[in-house]
DNA sequence: TCTGGGGTCCTCCAGCGA
DNA sequence: TCTGTCGCTGGAGGACCC
């Protein structure tokens, strides 16, 4: 069919400095200034920075530190989440309007499958344009796009866009574009696969597509055959509207190392309530428990382990959590942050209280709490053992997502 | 310099049954 | 009956992304 073989438009929208752009409407006496948005103590990082931060270095989840050594007169701005998560909806209303096909990647940006629109909103330059013009008169937020044939070059274009243009890469024109690039800017490579590129003597996209197949698989498995696929512009991914989460999880850096295992198993107990929450909001029922603990050298060790029974109940998830935890602690450990983590999905709706299941009670304990707390947002409820219990992590007070 | 939090995907390895 | 092999599954953990 002729269908198959008409080339893609793919549109890759991302929004510039996202946090930093929607704090600026409440704060536009800051605009041309150097902003950053984070919590400016503790252990936290950079979440979003100007233009003008980023001419100085500064770069996203930069230690806040850093960022203060190199731009000491940059103003910090707290980062109010909701409001990030209200200008999101908005702009993915705007991409859903000119086609289904959208995959949202994040809360900041998306690709759009425009295929099937070109013969109704014309070109994929002239949609693209008509999305930037629609967000920027909507909401007054500047967004890059790149325009290519498929999603990975697509998305390459709008950061070589940015900030605040558009980037058409026809399809003639994606191998010359690449092999312009360095190695970093395929998806898949980060540090590490840089490092092993490097040692070879490979630095750049078209020393990539230069490489036989078979030496790249010997360094990097299956990645190698990847990276040589995309150096050549070719993936045939397709854009998803739906994808179906996978895991549930939270972590919690605390603002000093902990030597005390019984804080450690209140945190878990705190997580496995964030957690557990959200997957009853879900529907969804975790079949396996996953945790993470981080020691004060920054070595990172996970554990993970099926539940008795699929389970959405917190009880049941910090059972499961501190037996791993306590396998794995030893007297003197400093720990600097544990995270909780529910995998292996199964539906959750219409579960009905068994014999068999013996946190079927707690969970229909906990759907009251969170029942109660849907109703009664400052109503406070929460299990006796977290109650006069102050949170142990990193973030500002009102930040914390319990309690 | 000193590294958040929320995820996905992949590889390696061990255990197990055919 | 014993042993080796193969494929499948699950756990551990690395790498990566935003």
């Amino acid at each position: 069919m002729n269908e198959t073989a008409r080339p893609r438009a793919i549109l890759h929208v991302d929004m510039d400095a996202f946090f930093v752009s929607v704090e600026l409407l409440e704060r536009p006496e800051l605009i041309g200034e150097q902003v950053i948005v984070g919590h400016p103590a503790g252990r936290s990082v950079v979440l979003s920075a100007s233009y003008e931060c980023r001419a100085l270095g500064v770069r996203s989840a930069m230690p806040m530190s850093t960022a203060m050594r190199l731009a000491p007169q940059a103003t910090v701005i707290e980062p109010h989440q909701e409001q990030y998560r209200l200008a999101s909806r908005r702009i993915m209303s705007i991409f859903r309007d000119v086609t289904p096909a959208v995959q949202q990647l994040s809360v900041d940006e998306a690709f759009l499958d425009v295929t099937g629109s070109l013969r109704r909103l014309g070109s994929p330059p002239r949609i693209g344009q008509s999305i930037r013009d629609q967000i920027r008169s909507e909401l007054s937020l500047p967004a890059s796009v790149g325009i290519a044939k498929n999603m990975f070059v697509a998305k390459i274009a709008s950061t070589r866009a940015k900030p605040d243009g558009m980037l058409v890469i026809r399809p003639d024109e994606t191998v010359p574009f690449l092999h312009t690039l360095p190695v970093s800017a395929l998806w898949g490579v980060g540090q590490r696969t840089g490092e092993v590129l490097a040692r070879a003597g490979i630095h750049s996209v078209r020393d990539i597509a230069q490489t036989p197949p078979a030496t790249l698989g010997k360094m990097l498995g299956s990645t190698g055959a990847k990276l040589y696929e995309l150096a050549w512009g070719r993936d045939e991914r397709a854009v998803e509207p739906v994808r179906e989460e996978k895991s549930i999880g939270a972590e919690e850096t605390f603002a000093e190392d902990v030597r005390d295992p019984d804080v450690l198993h209140t945190e878990f107990l705190r997580l496995a309530h964030r957690v557990a929450e959200r997957l009853r909001r879900a529907g969804k029922l975790a079949g396996t428990v996953a945790i993470k603990v981080r020691y004060e050298d920054f070595r990172t060790v996970s554990r993970s382990r099926r539940l008795p029974q699929a389970s959405s109940s917190a009880v049941a998830l910090a059972e499961s959590a501190t037996g791993l935890f306590d396998a794995l602690w030893r007297d003197g450990d400093a720990i600097r942050l544990v995270g909780l983590r529910a995998e292996q999905f199964s539906g959750g709706a219409g579960v009905q209280f068994s014999f068999e299941r013996s946190d079927a009670n707690w969970e229909s304990a906990e759907a009251a709490m969170d029942r109660i707390r849907d109703r009664f947002a400052d109503s406070g409820v929460k299990p006796a053992t977290l109650l006069n219990r102050p949170a142990g992590g990193a973030r500002a007070p009102e930040e914390k997502s319990d309690g």
